[in-house]
DNA sequence: AGACAATCTGAAACATGTTCTACTTTTTTT
DNA sequence: AAAAAAAGTAGAACATGTTTCAGATTGTCT
C-alpha cells in the first residue's frame, strides 16, 4: 500500500531526527543527517515537515500520544486532587526530561513560535491539560474540587512550560520545575479541598 | 573617551536590532543589515553579543529598564492587591505588544535556550517579577496579602509568559494573555483578600 | 502490460548565522 | 610623541536550514 510506504518513511524520519536529538540536542539535529539517517532525500524530509521545528514537533506529538496511553493504563496514583495533580506533574517532567538533550530540543522548537506549528504546539498543550484534569479527578467524577475552573489545568500547564524552559536553559533543575508546580497547585487549591 | 566610543557603537547596534526587528521580526534582523545600519562591521556585532538572539535580548534589556523607570514614576493605580496587579500585567502586555514584530522576536529570543543566555533572560524574568510585586502591595508594606508566598509573583510571571509564547504563535491574542494572568490571580488571591 | 500520477532522489543553489584572517584605526601607556 | 594594546574593518569562508529541478522510481488505473 502506498500510505504503508509513506508512513514507513515518516516513521523512519522522525527515528531519526529523535537519535540524532538524544544524542547531541537541537543542533545535532541537522537534516542532511537527518536524511541519511532515515535513508530518504533531504527533499523527502521537507515534503514531509515543514521546518526542523515541525519535524521536532512532530516527534514530540508521538511521544506525547505514547505517554497518554501510558497514562490510561497506569492512572496517576494519590489519595487527593493536589496530590494527584501534583504527581502527574512530577511523572511528566520525569518522563519528559528523562532525555535531557531530547527534551531540549523538542522544547527549543515548541518554543520557537513558528505561526506553521501553532495547531500543533496547541493540540500538544491541550492534551497534557486534559492529563491534568483527568489526574485532578475527570470530568466525569462529579463535585471535585475543580468543576467551576476548568482552566487550571491550563494554568498549571502554563506553569510546568515555563519552568521546562528554565530548565532547557539551565537556570533550573527537574526537582524545581516540580517543585514551583507544587507550589501553585498549593495555592490553587487552597480553601478548596484541605 | 573609549568607553563612550564603545558604548555609542553598542548603542547603534541596538537601535538597528529594534529598528528591524519592528519592521519584519525575527527573521528580518539579518546580522548583515544590522551591522549596515549601524554602520559598523559585522565582526563588531559579534564582538558585543555572542549572537543574534543575544543581540535581541540585549534590546529586550534595554526596553526593560525603560519600562521599570517609568513605572517608578507611575506607579501602577488600583485599590486592591489584586486590582493593581492585573492592571500591571495588562499594562506589561500593552507595553510590550505594543510593537508585535519587536515582541515576537525578542520572546523568540529569550525562548531559544540558550545557555548563555540564560543569566540574562533571568535577570529579566526577575526584574518582571519585582515589577509584580512592588505592583501588589511592595515587600515594606507590612501584612499585604502575599509576605507568606514571595514566589506568586514568579508563578503569575511564568503564566504570563506561556500566554505571550501563545500569543507570539497567533494562538492568542492581546486580551486573553491578560485574561488567563488575571484568571490565576483570581485563583490565587481567594480567601485571602477580598 | 502500458500509461499516468504521485512520490522520491541526488545534486546543486541560495540565504543567513557564525567564524576567521590580515590589515587599519583608535586608544592607552610610557 | 613613539610604542604597545585594544578595537574596528572588509571580506572571505564555512555550516546548515531551505528551495529548486530534472530525472528515476513506485504505485495506481485501465
Amino acid at each position: 500500500m502506498a500510505e504503508n510506504a509513506q508512513e514507513e518513511r515518516t516513521r523512519r524520519i522522525l527515528d531519526a531526527a529523535v537519535q540524532l536529538a538524544e544524542r547531541g540536542g537541537f543542533d545535532a539535529v541537522r537534516l542532511r543527517d537527518v536524511a541519511a539517517h532515515a535513508d530518504v532525500a533531504l527533499a523527502t524530509v521537507y515534503k514531509r515537515f515543514k521546518s526542523k521545528e515541525d519535524l521536532l514537533v512532530g516527534a514530540l506529538a508521538r511521544d506525547a500520544d505514547a505517554f497518554g496511553i501510558l497514562l490510561a493504563t497506569n492512572p496517576v496514583p494519590g489519595d487527593t486532587a493536589k496530590e494527584r495533580t501534583v504527581t502527574f506533574f512530577r511523572l511528566a517532567t520525569e518522563v519528559f526530561c528523562a532525555k535531557p538533550n531530547l527534551a531540549r530540543a523538542v522544547l527549543r522548537a515548541v518554543s520557537s513560535g513558528e505561526p506553521e506549528l501553532t495547531q500543533k504546539v496547541a493540540q500538544f498543550q491541550n492534551q497534557i491539560a486534559d492529563y491534568t484534569r483527568i489526574a485532578m479527578g475527570g470530568k466525569d467524577d462529579e463535585g471535585h474540587p475543580f468543576r467551576d475552573s476548568p482552566d487550571v489545568a491550563i494554568l498549571l500547564q502554563s506553569i510546568w512550560y515555563a519552568g521546562l524552559v528554565g530548565w532547557m536553559g539551565g537556570l533550573r533543575g527537574m526537582t524545581e520545575v516540580v517543585d514551583q508546580v507544587a507550589l501553585a497547585v498549593d495555592i490553587m487549591f487552597k480553601g478548596v479541598e484541605g
